[in-house]
DNA sequence: AATATTTAAGACAAGTATGTCTTAAATATA
DNA sequence: TATATTTAAGACATACTTGTCTTAAATATT
């Protein structure tokens, strides 16, 4: 699996608030069920996204979370690294320590290469982009294909 | 992770078994030596090989595996969908059902180019001229880098 | 000030991947 | 045939990820 289930996780909900033009809070409450994500568990998720400053939270009545900055700033590579760490993008492929120093593995001319293409992909693509193209192709980021963008 | 440990494991045993030439039987035992893997561990995962014929096993007195055929014809894909499956390259990137059909999701474009990239560096790869690269380099299979290839 | 709402934090449970150990089956050699 | 060696198979243990639940802290509203 090339994302943890956490990330994912994160990735859904913060296009969700991408798709949230003027960043009003949203309750993770309401996130959770939009995205049918268990509420406990996405809050757990949400906190590291706001603990790196990607959101801003609220507690308290119309409390919730929001993006701290437009989407437009915002790469999915940011969300990715926030929750799963750039793990993916520095170790060895055939998790060998030190990728690349001295003696590299016999994979690693072409897994940098690749490891690049996933990179970039992720860093030229940020969440407002994502989640217009998911509003004016009504694409999904539920199971059921069932949520709204609003 | 891309790659699960178990696909890790059994990547570089086959790299081990691809370095040697004429194919003869090697213990699991001398192969998890020196690959520094557990014993008992890596012959549960060459069991996957064996059972999806990437490998041969023999029981007994000089017993071991090898490769079912030279190692030009195995590809690294080959190794990594015996071990994890194909989930990587048909699976939606954040988690939907049915990737791509009626409803994608808003990554689902860029993912498929991707994921194509990573499938194809492991299709157009195989065991043999990665283990010619790692001997003729020095390179390594190990974490200490201690191996050394026949 | 009191109350209701919401995120924060952490304990705990369940599930999956990883790793260890024991016994069975097959095979070469004497 | 008897023995040693080696893979096969499965029980069991450990670690990590995922998911649930409870309590605390903050905040808007009355
Ligand atoms: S050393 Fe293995 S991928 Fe870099
Ligand atoms: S539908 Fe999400 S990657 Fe294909």
């Amino acid at each position: 699996m090339l994302l943890s289930k956490s990330c994912v996780y994160g990735l859904r909900a913060s296009l969700f608030l991408a798709s949230n033009q003027n960043s009003e809070y949203v309750s993770i409450k309401e996130l959770s069920k939009q995205l049918d994500i268990s509420f406990h568990f996405l809050t757990k998720i949400l906190q590291q996204l706001t603990a790196v400053d990607l959101l801003k939270s609220l507690k308290g009545p119309n409390g919730g979370v929001r993006l701290s900055k437009p989407g437009d700033e915002i790469t999915l590579l940011d969300v990715v690294v926030a929750i799963d760490g750039d793990d993916l993008f520095q170790e060895c492929v055939l998790g060998l320590p030190g990728c690349g120093r001295e003696k590299p593995c016999p994979l690693h001319n072409i897994w940098a290469a690749t490891r690049g293409d996933i990179r970039e992909m992720l860093e030229t693509n940020n969440l407002l982009d994502m989640a217009k193209k998911g509003k004016e192709g009504n694409l999904r980021i539920t199971a059921k294909g069932d949520f709204e963008w609003v």
